[in-house]
DNA sequence: ATTAGCACTCTATCCTAGCGAGTGCTAACA
DNA sequence: TGTTAGCACTCGCTAGGATAGAGTGCTAAT
């Protein structure tokens, strides 16, 4: 016989989640019947549970412990009853803005601040420009045998290289070697600078032919080069739940954030992917290291089309509602620093 | 009465330490008698160990254990017995030096390697240049109102900054710029950039004396940035170590890892402190968190002057041995790597 | 449909006893 | 005098068993 989720159900299913994020431990019959406003008995919500076990919405970790939430539970939860989004006052303070005026500072105190507040851990990826442009190039002396590469690329970063010389410029040639690079190369991407374009442009460099060959090479190196692009914060703030410090977890997980392997899908951002705040259930996170945990991602903002990741690691019965809210509040705090940057 | 310290008890006090190096546990006298070439019964032993704990160099954890080398124990054994240094050959790989042509990525993929090969905590700090000068400074109009300000500064460090500007500059009068600042500042540190020189550009810019106190600030900024000059790689090794990962244990650990705070005065190098290896036995790194364990550093050498120091933390029964032979051969490598830089 | 009651299950905790590793001391021995 | 065998003793660790308590499922009464 097939049962149906009534409203009943979803109150009961509700304090055994609520219950169970607070404690940590299975929750049984007596404590819902006490502790809700049903005023019903615990046999009867003994019935009820049983139900709710039988539709997959509770586990029973042994025969004579209470309930704890599965992860079609916390489903449920995180779907409908976070709906009804009540709207705290969140106590974050204010972002400090004042020396961070570097994009990557900002992000690693959001990283930081966001994994004080909500005990769990952050992970932040730097926004990644797909297409690179090249918005600016320019070569100068830096001794008689060295150049000074300076790339400047979409977002207004910049890459810089050195490239050694076998024998010194002729005076006049840096100039005209620097209007070649600019006028051929400015606004392209990577994938528009093809043979034929280098082709050309060994052309046109005459006699240093070999030296732009080189200088080519080091600009496609500084343009792809991808630094760092994710940080963790507070990874030790997983040891405070206890379903997730003993040490083959701790291990898995701490490694995990440390060499940051296996994360880039849930860190990335797909091509066609929503945007807004997802919040990913164990294994559904497809992070080996993470299906006892939760994960919930946001995505903000720097500019028209470039998008990044914050994303905040907990049990899985972290406290969504106070993440979920924490990180909506986050991402409007993010998009006025990076307005107020563009003015 | 006074006893005094004798090969016998030498040999026995290292037979304890390898012992326990190896297992982790309490040895008792019955393992020495039978694990050494001594040819003494375990009674005779059990008075040696009994001088051995009055002397301070071993402890019982409890009355019917065995014995666990104290600090004072280790140090002894680190500084005499890792005198006869046995060179054994180091199965370290070759550093893949291909790509990694940049410092930070040397660094950090040292820290890598050592972590794997030695099952510890690697530490690494970039060298710090204590009195930074400045080498080449170009400003570039990137757009009608920003520039971009390039300077480098001793080692090859190179920062940028971006500079926005209330109105277009005329168009001859950022090459004057250019000059103003290189022959004013070239070769000077920021303690040599005083009021009086400031006060002199400011005079020689004319109209333009706002914009350079601007661009001074920016330079003042941008030499005295530090960025991230720690790295750590393995810190889950140290759960690896049943003595260190405990909970409480741990959590200090890793966060002082991740943190990376109260590490400064191991990693960074004093003044007139001795270069080469150093090894530092419980409390006497002087850093709370690792009071429990040991930690070895050693300096390495960028060019004249300019050093920083690789650190390896782990159990206080760590393989000193190999910890030290490893360390030594890194630098080795190191060595080589920056001198074929150079040229 | 709800509930009270009861038998049952299973975990966690506490206690105990016993084992075993290891010690310190004493007395005998070379 | 240094070494060793022997022995009593200490104490942590482990296994086993008893018990409490939380929680369940089922049944029968309301």
């Amino acid at each position: 016989m097939i049962v149906e989720m009534d409203e009943r159900k979803l109150k009961i299913l509700q304090a055994i989640i609520s219950n169970y994020m607070a404690t940590g431990e299975p929750v049984g019959s007596r404590t819902i019947s006490k502790y809700t406003d049903l005023n019903l008995s615990s046999a009867t919500i003994r019935n009820e549970m049983s139900d709710l076990e039988d539709m997959g919405y509770i586990i029973q970790p042994h025969t004579s412990a209470g309930r704890i939430p599965s992860d079609k539970g916390y489903r449920l939860y995180v779907d409908t009853m976070l709906q009804k989004k009540d709207r705290e006052v969140d106590e974050m303070k204010e972002l400090l803005v004042d020396k961070a005026d570097r994009l990557e500072n900002v992000l690693k105190q959001v990283a930081k601040l966001l994994a004080e507040n909500t005990n769990y851990t952050t992970m932040v990826s730097k926004p990644r420009y797909v297409h690179k442009k090249v918005k600016f190039i320019q070569l100068t002396l830096v001794s008689d045998t060295q150049m000074l590469l300076v790339v400047v690329i979409d977002g207004n970063i910049v890459k810089n290289r050195f490239i050694n010389l076998s024998e010194p410029l002729e005076h006049d040639e840096l100039p005209q070697m620097n209007f070649l690079l600019n006028t051929a190369l400015n606004g392209l991407d990577l994938t528009e600078i093809n043979m034929a374009l280098i082709h050309k442009m060994k052309e046109q460099a005459g006699q240093y032919s070999e030296l732009v060959g080189m200088i080519l090479d080091e600009i496609a190196a500084a343009v792809s080069e991808e630094d760092d692009y994710l940080y963790t914060s507070g990874a030790t703030n997983i040891l405070k739940y206890p379903e997730l410090s003993d040490k083959e977890m701790a291990t898995k997980l701490l490694t995990t954030f440390e060499e940051k392997a296996g994360i880039g899908n849930l860190m990335n951002l797909g091509s066609n992917e929503e945007h807004g705040i997802q919040v990913y259930i164990g294994e559904e996170s497809n992070v080996e290291a993470m299906k006892d945990c939760s994960v919930v991602t946001a995505t903000y903002q720097i500019e028209e089309g470039v998008y990044g990741k914050i994303g905040i690691v907990g049990p899985k019965r972290m406290d969504y509602r106070k993440v979920v809210n924490t990180l909506e509040n986050t991402m409007k705090q993010l998009d006025d620093i990076f307005k107020n940057k563009n003015t």
